[in-house]
RNA sequence: GCGCAUGUGGCGGAAUCGGCAGACGCGCCAGACUUAGGAUCUGGUCCCGAAAGGGGUAGGGGUUCAAGUCCCCUCUUGCGCACCA
């Protein structure tokens, strides 16, 4: 296909100048800036001064360099803030916007592990594609402050934060952290050694050996944010819990800072409410209850359970008791014998081992450990338990209840142990009715409504001293009346736990600790960064070490320590990245004070830009991180500001998710085993299947019961019937339309370089934007790409004259390479002429900066890309085109097409100041909207008539609402409609609209 | 199951505050230029109707002079969470 214009030359022109020039350098406080830098010419004040102008911090979630390149969807996000980018670039702003990689990661260790390459080989070779084709795309990002997580002069500073939590403890009483020297030692402990597990019991970072996420098939231990549905997040695999002795980093005491700060920031609603899901704050209250009859039966027995419940006024209703079936206390629990009358169905499932409570309660938990954590969610359709032929004691009202085990209970959630109010939660419901336990209303629901499963608030019954209130005094009566018992008391829990924070790898951050006589103490800050030693094989050990063990040299010191041999989770990098592109080479410190005050700070703006924000002012990146990334990184902001490393409490002020990109639509015809045609209308469970010829559709005919399978087709095939698509040849048979998700096994990804080859970086960029709203999922459609391509070539030849043009074409077959000095025969066309413009002309270019205006700073792309080409086909028609409006234009047009309007710019200064250098487009001011221009003497008013558009009316802009009401009475038009009816009312909403009710 | 999104021409989408539904682009139709067109340019393109006109924003109801937009109910598709007491 022809080319549209020479984007091949321009292209690489204008990438070459900017990396060279240095273009899009950011300039941090105490820097020295060039007098020849556009930076300065543009700001000339800072230049001589020193005093930068105000910030603008917009920031991508840096991408991990796969072995696959970038894909489609990684183009969007980095668009979209390259636009902010330069769009704030032009309105005067300091901008800052860097890139980086978050290099540790699991796949270059596998390929390390398969072929023996060193997984710094592959990791550079990924970050070397990486780079071009990023660099490709014309990004304004500042090189200079390029970062990879894998760098020892980057990680090292990933190891110093490690220490600086190792170093703290939280404060309850200031809800700080602080240094660990800090801590005070309660009075009996006399021994160093007892001072020093008391201490360790309360770092920031700590060892636990409590039960974690084991996935053999990954090699390694996962946190819980990384496990869904019982499968690990990367790849799928099984997950089982195992104790182990791991790194833990104590996020939960800041629980309640994370939540509460999420008011601090503007973040998308439903991203902060997956984050307050995940950390699961619930107040309510633990309550204890004492055993009735012990196991053991000893006299000293004071066996007691407390549980958590958030419902605390329905302490009256609870009619039986559970606890996980890992509780400690179980044990100390069971009678020798079942209580007298115990039912059968109380024993458990297993008949042979129904003879003591032990050996039932050891029967139902060998199951329960059997189950992984897949079948324990998945499989939870029916309630399952033993008794444990023990019985507790309700504090209130005296009265015994049994004590179950099941697993509906979770051992990691509260006490481990819960009292079971059947009429008033779902789940113990269903476990009161499979086992008939007594069920007993205590909340009276609203009218109407049935009081058994009322579970939300209503008014207390049964329930002795609370009976009558309101549940939400209900709850703060019947705890008071705890707490002065000593058998209660208010207290908080969250779901969210401890990070786990260490690793079984190889290609991760070591930590900085050694081992001696089973204690653990820090390096040096001096000894950082801590490499890792050189490895052959890259595989765990025999007896199942992590691959660090290997080492033996590296792993035993001379004085008889061993170092730590787990690594840091891929997050560790992630969780402080934003803050090294600030200093990114300053050796010293992550950072130095007064940069990051000016770019995390809040500075003055210029006029007529939004409102000042601290931290990043923009972050852009796929919603996939909303519990991983985004909770981590927070959690060792607020630990770095509590330690007063960062001046802000949060690091991401604005946030926005871009929407995943699709693959192009297709068309799938269901058929049956025979090969019959059935249409989608009969068809049941459509699910994606795979299979051996990669994915397909697979569902069941709902008539029959038979298994069908989908076959795709052509577009052409189909056509669209009411509602529905059907088969050209035979409507009846309705055909399945979707997009999917792109994947290598469904065949369906698009590779950026194959159409920045065809259409140009210009192009993508433009429709990567175009497609529509940036927080949407939308399917990518190539054809789509073509339209903004014309759209460039129509600016193209607006400036182009056309002789000229193809003199460049010729030249073009018959040149060695495609020099960019070619260019220079281009010569501009001669309908662009240095004339003051009309008011008509203005009109069009101050619609224009208005609608690109407002839709940037409500980040609404797509419909500022429309604008820019409404003005084009408006100037196209012109034949005397001003040189002036033409400028502005470019202005507006360069933060979606740059390397387009970089040079048509450089042809229009070469024109209108011959012999001077082109300024750079990139510094020019954001054209300043007049409203002034847009007014217009006469204005058009549609007249309605019961609501319904009759006739528009031309009429002096001035018109008061008489004289427009008048003239739409006097339409012969309108009159049609009002003749012989009576005129109701008349509403005129001046220089909008008239809308006049008949009866 | 719970929660959050979402639904507008053949397709992607626009309508920002309740005020002309369908901007802009794709596709399609017709024409011009052309040896040619997968280039470019011009015009047309929600549906029914010859026109006048009528209908139309998932479906049903409501508020209003006026509803894609606000309220109630139902459905679709997508995403997230899923025994958290």
């Amino acid at each position: 296909m022809r080319r549209q214009y020479p984007f091949h030359i321009i292209e690489p022109k204008w990438q070459e100048v900017w990396l060279r020039t240095e273009m899009f350098r950011a300039w941090n406080p105490g820097e020295t800036i060039p007098a020849g830098h556009p930076f300065a010419e543009r700001h000339p004040e800072a230049a001589r001064t020193g005093q930068l102008p105000p910030k603008y911090y917009v920031l991508d979630m840096f991408p991990y360099p796969s072995g696959a390149g970038l894909h489609v969807g990684h183009p969007e996000g980095y668009t979209a803030t390259d636009i902010v980018a330069r769009y704030h670039r032009a309105r005067g702003f300091n901008v800052l916007h860097p890139m980086g990689w978050d290099a540790f990661g699991l796949p270059a260790e596998q390929y390390a592990i398969k072929t023996g390459q060193h997984p710094r080989k592959t990791t550079e070779a990924n970050i070397a594609t990486f780079k071009r084709q990023i660099q490709s795309l014309g990004f304004s990002y500042d090189w200079s402050r390029e970062i990879d997580t894998t760098d020892p002069q980057y990680f090292k500073w990933t190891q110093w934060i490690f220490l600086k939590l190792y170093h703290s403890w939280f404060n309850p009483a200031t809800r700080r952290a602080e240094p660990i020297e800090t801590l005070p030692y309660p009075s009996g402990l006399a021994t160093e050694t007892d001072r020093r597990a008391y201490r360790d019991a309360r770092r920031l970072a700590y060892v636990s050996e409590a039960p974690v996420n084991w996935c053999p098939a990954l090699g390694t231990v996962l946190a819980n944010e990384e496990v869904v549905d019982g499968k690990s997040e990367v790849g799928g695999f099984p997950v089982v819990r195992k104790p182990m002795r791991q790194w833990m980093l104590r996020i939960t005491a800041y629980g309640d800072r994370l939540l509460a700060d999420l008011d601090l920031v503007d973040w998308p609603e439903s991203l902060k409410k997956m984050q307050r899901d995940w950390i699961g704050r619930s107040e309510g209250a633990e309550v204890t209850f004492a055993i009735s009859e012990c196991g053991p039966a000893t006299p000293e027995c004071n066996c007691q359970i407390t549980v958590f419940t958030t419902r605390p006024d329905t302490l009256f209703g609870a009619t039986y008791m559970v606890l996980a079936p890992e509780h400690k206390l179980v044990d100390q629990l069971m009678p020798p014998a079942w209580p007298a009358n115990t039912p059968e169905a109380w024993k458990g499932a297993a008949p042979a081992a129904r003879g003591t409570p032990r050996a039932a309660v050891e029967a139902y938990r060998q199951q329960a450990a059997a189950k992984s954590d897949l079948e324990r969610t998945e499989l939870a359709k029916e309630k399952s338990g033993v008794f444990t032929g023990a019985w507790a004691v309700n504090p209130v009202n005296g009265e015994k209840i049994p004590i179950w085990i099941a697993d509906y209970v979770l051992a990691s959630y509260g006490t481990g142990a819960i009292m079971a109010v059947p009429a008033h939660d779902t789940r113990d419901l269903e476990f009161a009715r499979k086992f008939e336990l007594p069920v007993r209303i205590v909340v009276q629901a609203p009218e109407g409504q049935p009081d058994i499963g009322f579970v939300d608030d209503g008014t207390s019954v049964n329930s002795g001293f609370i009976s009558g209130l309101p549940t939400p005094e209900a709850k703060r009566k019947i705890t008071a009346w705890l707490e002065e018992r000593g058998v209660g008391h208010k207290t908080v829990n969250f779901k969210l736990r401890d990070w786990l924070f260490s690793r079984q790898r190889y290609w991760g951050e070591p930590f900085p600790i050694v081992w001696k006589d089973g204690a653990h103490a820090s390096l040096p800050e001096a000894a950082l960064p801590l490499l890792p030693p050189a490895l052959e094989d890259y595989k765990p050990t025999q007896d199942g070490q992590p691959p660090l063990a290997r080492a033996r040299d590296w792993v035993s010191l001379p004085d008889g320590a061993v170092r730590e041999t787990n690594t840091m989770p891929q997050w560790a990098g992630s969780c402080w990245y934003y803050l090294r592109y600030l200093d990114a080479r300053f050796p010293h410190a992550f950072c130095q004070p007064e940069v990051e005050r000016y770019w995390m700070g809040t500075g003055p703006v210029p006029n007529g830009s939004q409102a000042p924000t601290p931290g990043i002012n923009l972050y852009v990146g796929g919603a996939e991180h909303a519990v991983l990334h985004l909770l981590y990184s927070r959690f060792w902001h607020k630990v770095l500001f509590d330690l007063g490393c960062v001046s802000t409490p949060e690091p991401f002020f604005k946030l926005v998710n871009q929407g995943l990109i699709l693959g192009e639509m297709e068309f799938a015809c269901f058929s049956d085993a025979q090969g019959s045609l059935v249409s989608v209308a009969e068809i049941t469970g459509i699910e994606e299947e795979a299979g051996a010829e990669g994915r397909r559709l697979v569902g069941t005919q709902a008539a029959t019961g038979q298994k069908v399978t989908a076959r795709r087709i052509a577009e052409e095939e189909v056509e669209k019937r009411g509602e529905h698509f059907c088969l050209k040849t035979n409507p009846a048979i309705r055909v399945d339309v979707r997009s999917f998700k792109m994947s290598k096994s469904r065949g369906n990804v698009v590779n950026p370089d194959d159409i920045l080859q065809e259409y140009g970086a210009d192009a993508f960029r433009l429709y990567e934007m175009f497609m529509g709203p940036l927080e949407m999922v939308k399917p990518w459609n190539t054809k789509g790409v073509e339209g903004v391509y014309r759209f460039l070539g129509r600016v193209w030849r607006l400036f182009v004259d056309e002789d000229s043009e193809q003199e460049f074409e010729q030249s073009l077959t018959t040149a060695a390479g495609a020099p960019a000095s070619l260019l220079d025969r281009i010569r501009l066309s001669a309908s662009i002429q240095d004339t003051t413009p009309t008011p008509a002309q203005l009109k069009v270019l101050h619609t224009g900066i208005k609608k690109v205006t407002e839709d940037l700073d409500g980040m609404r792309f797509n419909t500022a890309i429309s604008a820019l080409m409404v003005m084009v086909n408006e100037i196209i028609g012109w034949e005397v085109k001003p040189a002036s409006v033409l400028r502005d234009f470019l202005v507006l047009l360069q933060p979606f097409a740059p390397h387009l309007a970089e040079e048509l710019q450089a042809r229009l200064a070469a024109h209108t100041a011959p012999g001077q250098n082109a300024p750079a487009l990139a510094y020019l001011p954001w054209p300043v909207f007049d409203p002034a221009k847009l007014v217009e003497d006469t204005v058009e008013i549609p007249v309605q008539v019961n609501g319904k558009l009759r006739d528009r009316l031309t009429l002096p802009a001035r018109a008061s609402a008489a004289e427009i009401e008048a003239a739409a009475l006097a339409s012969e038009k309108v009159r049609l409609f009002t003749a012989g009816k009576a005129v109701k009312k008349i509403i005129v909403v001046p220089g909008k609209i008239v809308n006049i009710a008949v009866a």
